[in-house]
DNA sequence: CGTCGGCTTGAGGGAAATCAAACGATGTGG
DNA sequence: CCACATCGTTTGATTTCCCTCAAGCCGACG
């Protein structure tokens, strides 16, 4: 159903985006499954795989040579994980795995393959990349202007938006598998400084951590909070199913 | 001259990245002109075109509505810019001019038809595409984990290696047409503290700006500062001619 | 020559980091 | 099943980096 205010710009770029996922879809013949802390992309190792999570998450990440840490991205199920490091040689990201996860995969050199014979999937390739790149810059928004309450409304948020569309949801609440430690990696703050802006929020109402367990008591309150940084992720992916 | 240690993964991609970027490059029939500070994408609206860069350069900034503005990226001559938005149906950026600017462009649905039918100019499109998202994923490093000073001498390093690779230094001088306010947009900091790491900066000469004009003086001293964050950018971009 | 935008410098304050310690949960081996 | 070790969370005290506010300065330009 060619939705009424589709972010894609194009009917028939809709049409040869689903059509692309499909024939995709169809060219992941392998399932892994992985453990929790399993480490599948090791940083400046060649990445032979391009994986799409069926259950479990994920975090992209850089370490740096003094022990600092930055997480670049989550995935959740149905998110793809590896696309950008395709054309190049060696992955700077390490990905581990936060839960256990299965995967659909399919070789790099494949879907290349499969890129140059069905145009399609060339467009579904560029529009993840393209969507991909939005969402960095939205974090980039956040981790260079906004403060520890925006950036953790935004992140809750934005995980809440994202596993709702999946249907991940159960009434508000969802199974968040990270320490405060990573969290701060994600969003730029100490393990610490976490823990207090969590309990400010709290507080207040809008939202709940416990025992990794996320409850978004009141999404207004939050997006009040994550204003105006908020406007900017409603597009985010078109579904992907 | 397929490098030995090329960024980009097989021989065979290197040459489809080329064969790409020449029929690209001859599809762009117009020229424009732009005068500083002309704004060429308004956030919210449509955005027509795609550009590349000949002479002059643009900043790719969201502002927020208090005022708060985030600077995501800066083109130099040879950069393209636009790319990302192109399956999208509005543009979430604004991309203003920094100087006087001529470019080549390409319209939007024009582009899409190449690429449809010339597979090497969608592998050019996804290799353009993969290389951006390192960078920011560089510059999301840099926002969460960095110190100003990490910060404001892996910004020079950068600009300096990146206008070195189009023959654009000058003995290792550059003009940089950005205000401390505007360097401070784009690495997540106050102009006054901009003014005072600057200072810190040339005061161990390591590098110098006065007047707009940056001075790389001590490269070395300039890496040991933005280290180890400075070990992620040397691949960047391929050679675009 | 005066005005204006941007740079420079100082003083003070605030957000988040750091350091440190206690507490709680989870899991393991005896 | 308890004892203990480990890992993560919570809380407090202190420090630091960077921001805010404010004023003076300098160069560009009309």
């Amino acid at each position: 159903m060619p939705a009424v205010n589709h972010p894609l710009r194009r009917p028939e770029l809709v049409r040869a985006f689903r059509l692309g996922e499909i024939a995709l879809r169809q060219a992941m013949g392998g399932i892994r499954y992985y453990g929790r802390h399993a480490l599948i992309v090791r940083p400046g190792e060649q990445q032979e795989l391009v994986f799409r999570l069926r259950t479990g998450w994920v975090g992209r990440a850089r370490t740096l040579a003094d022990g600092r840490n930055q997480i670049l991205n989550i995935a959740i199920p149905g998110d793809f994980v590896g696309l950008h490091t395709m054309p190049f040689d060696r992955s700077l990201d390490s990905v581990a795995c936060l839960t256990r996860v299965t995967a659909m995969v399919i070789h790099q050199s494949q879907l290349w393959e499969l890129a140059a014979r069905d145009h399609n999937v060339s467009i579904f390739l560029l529009v993840g990349l393209s969507a991909e790149l939005r969402r960095q810059d939205n974090w980039l928004v956040g981790l260079g202007q906004c403060t520890a309450e925006e950036r953790l409304a935004a992140m809750l948020l934005d995980l809440g938006e994202r596993l709702g569309g999946r249907g991940l949801l159960v009434r508000g609440a969802f199974r968040l598998p990270l320490t405060q430690q990573q969290i701060g990696d994600y969003i730029g703050m100490t393990a610490v400084h976490i823990n207090r802006v969590l309990k400010r929020l709290s507080g207040s109402g809008a939202a709940t951590m416990r025992r990794r367990v996320v409850r978004l008591h009141d999404r207004a309150a939050l997006k009040h909070i994550a204003e105006p940084f908020d406007d900017l992720w409603p597009d985010a992916l078109p579904p992907y199913e």
